[in-house]
DNA sequence: CTCGCTGCAAAAAATTTGCACATTG
DNA sequence: CAATGTGCAAATTTTTTGCAGCGAG
């Protein structure tokens, strides 16, 4: 019989890593813990899918918790801001940066099939090469999104 | 005095070329040619900014065209289906695809101050590095979404 | 006690759907 | 002529805004 693992659900640990990363960034940049933050902040961190914020509000919801959908866009706009938080465009929706300091750029690996999302830092060699491409463009690069759409390591095998 | 360019106007031979790859890739699929495509084609190949459902609906009725919004949003379906079209995230709007047979993955250049938007073939180098980094995780990649935000040639030095 | 944060109400914007009519090949 | 594609009307969904009251520090 197969493992029983789910690519939505991350570990406490994870959770636990998560929310405590961004209650200490949150405080460091001067924002209040409010109790709706801390319901946002735990909605992200405990799954790997990207969440819209109508998903996260009812996942807060049927948790019993209380906030309005106005708030989880303003607060995820706080994330966002924070880089506590990423949008991830092809599945549309925002997943919480696990990332410790943010060095260097990062790619997101989406799953296709069961919508897990995987942040990895991106190899200097590789950030090298983009960054240099642009430059014999004239262009030059501040941020990216970068984001590789496939089968993740369980979906694999799957199906 | 500098010379005048206009990041957001492509040349009419970007223009024409465009048109043409996709009147005849719409052909070879079985799709009729009607006039609304036809104007959302014009609307896409004559700019280098990413344009929205509404803007390319703007564009068109102020050209003096006639198109109903609804009609964008199917035919840039259509596009994106095709090939034709690439929705760009990081500025929420679509890009004509210029690339003659999409071989390996396009990276987007997007410029955070004039809107354009550069397609670029990604380095097989790089393509590498980025698929055998995502598969010694177990992921297997099959698309890929690459955007670099920052400045376009002509915004580097202005301003 | 004060300023930031939230909920509520409502508007605005974006996207989707159904169906009758027009148009292409 | 037979699909295919379009416009129109309308519903849905998503996102934004203003303001009064609550609550964290």
């Amino acid at each position: 019989m197969a493992e029983s693992f789910d690519c939505n659900l991350a570990t406490p640990a994870q959770k636990r890593e998560f929310e405590e990363k961004a209650l200490g960034e949150l405080k460091a940049r001067g924002y209040r813990m409010t109790m709706t933050r801390l319901q946002v902040i735990r909605a992200l961190g405990e799954t790997h899918r990207a969440l819209s914020p109508y998903e996260i509000h009812d996942r807060i919801v049927q948790a019993g918790g209380r906030i309005d959908v106005v708030s989880v866009y303003r607060i995820l706009a706080t994330l966002e801001e924070t880089g506590l938080a990423h949008h991830v465009a092809s599945v549309n929706g925002y997943i919480p940066c696990r990332a410790s300091k943010a060095h260097g750029f990062q790619q997101r690996l989406v799953c296709r099939r069961c919508g897990c999302v995987t942040e990895v830092a991106l190899p200097q060699t590789c950030l090298e090469t983009l960054e240099g491409g642009a430059e014999s463009l004239g262009f030059q690069v501040e941020t990216a999104r970068l984001e590789l759409i496939g089968l993740c390591g369980h979906c694999v095998g799957a199906s």
